[in-house]
DNA sequence: TTACAATTGAAAATCAATTTCAATAAGGAA
DNA sequence: TTCCTTATTGAAATTGATTTTCAATTGTAA
């Protein structure tokens, strides 16, 4: 697949370059069409979105490309319950960037949330805190999820 | 496979009755072992516990059983991210053992927890209520875990 | 006991994801 | 620019978990 300059941001070739990899055109393509998207996709849907502008890429290559945008820190990896895993754009830092999900159980939609959380951290650190202590967990991350009908789902 | 009576909870046989279902050895044998065991267990764990007492049980019916036990209502299936299914018992109502976990990312051990979950009960409810209401989301169920890494793992 | 339908096990199929490997292309050096 | 090394790629094969198919078996109501 031909290269083709700059429709990803410049820091990318750099941040690349810093760990020992190579700025190709597969990973410039597939990093454009995840941060103009809102929302959680499943690898399938981002092959289709990527193939539309270059049919040539392989789907293996989304798979690769997508675990290695996640190690790089600049895509989250989720799974919810129906077995693919979905991948959602990290938009500024990872804390900042920090919400939990409402999924739909009947059409999969996945909503964000950023607006309730407060309340919800502070008593997480707290639970963190004690369950650390209880059963000697070092605790790194956690998992909120409500799951539910959406609006349409319900009728 | 014979039928091996009174293994099982005298109640079992008329819920699947109920339901137009069947008492079979294989499932008296499944739910004995599921309920004599504490804790979280992949099909093929239970495959070998099974196997142990009856070696002519195939996995196709562990896989058929644990899927009918979990739509009666007697077992919880969760994923964890290992890309593996587990089944854990439900011990009296579903709301009474409501419980959240503590999962190692190393050796993928998974604690339950009750003691430390009223205030986040309560303010799940609170937060359930305010999604509820952005989202027009009808909220059925949800799911909290930590990650970290257990004693053994940390060393 | 009989008859019918649910259940079973083995093999095959499916589905997401990973590995293999030869061909290609990125990017530093000359 | 051209050359060279090595990372990356795509296609095909593979894996691992789970599901489906189907003929044989078994539960249960009559």
């Amino acid at each position: 697949m031909p290269r083709r300059d700059g429709c990803g941001p410049p820091w990318f070739s750099g941040q690349l370059r810093g760990c020992g990899r190579r700025l190709t055109a597969a990973r410039e393509l597939i990093l454009d069409v995840m941060s103009r998207k809102e929302g959680h996709f499943s690898v399938e849907e981002v092959y289709a979105a990527v193939r539309k502008q270059y049919p040539r890429v392989g789907l293996v290559t989304v798979y690769r490309t997508l675990t290695l945008l996640v190690e790089m820190g600049l895509l989250a990896c989720h799974e919810f319950g129906d077995g693919r895993a979905r991948y959602e754009m990290i938009r500024g830092s990872k804390s900042e960037d920090h919400h939990h999900h409402l999924v739909c159980t009947s059409c999969n939609r996945v909503v964000d949330y950023r607006d309730f959380i407060d309340d919800e951290v502070q008593l997480l650190k707290k639970t963190e805190a004690a369950l650390s202590k209880r059963f000697r967990f070092k605790i790194n991350d956690h998992v909120i999820e409500f799951y539910g009908l959406c609006e349409k789902c319900q009728k």
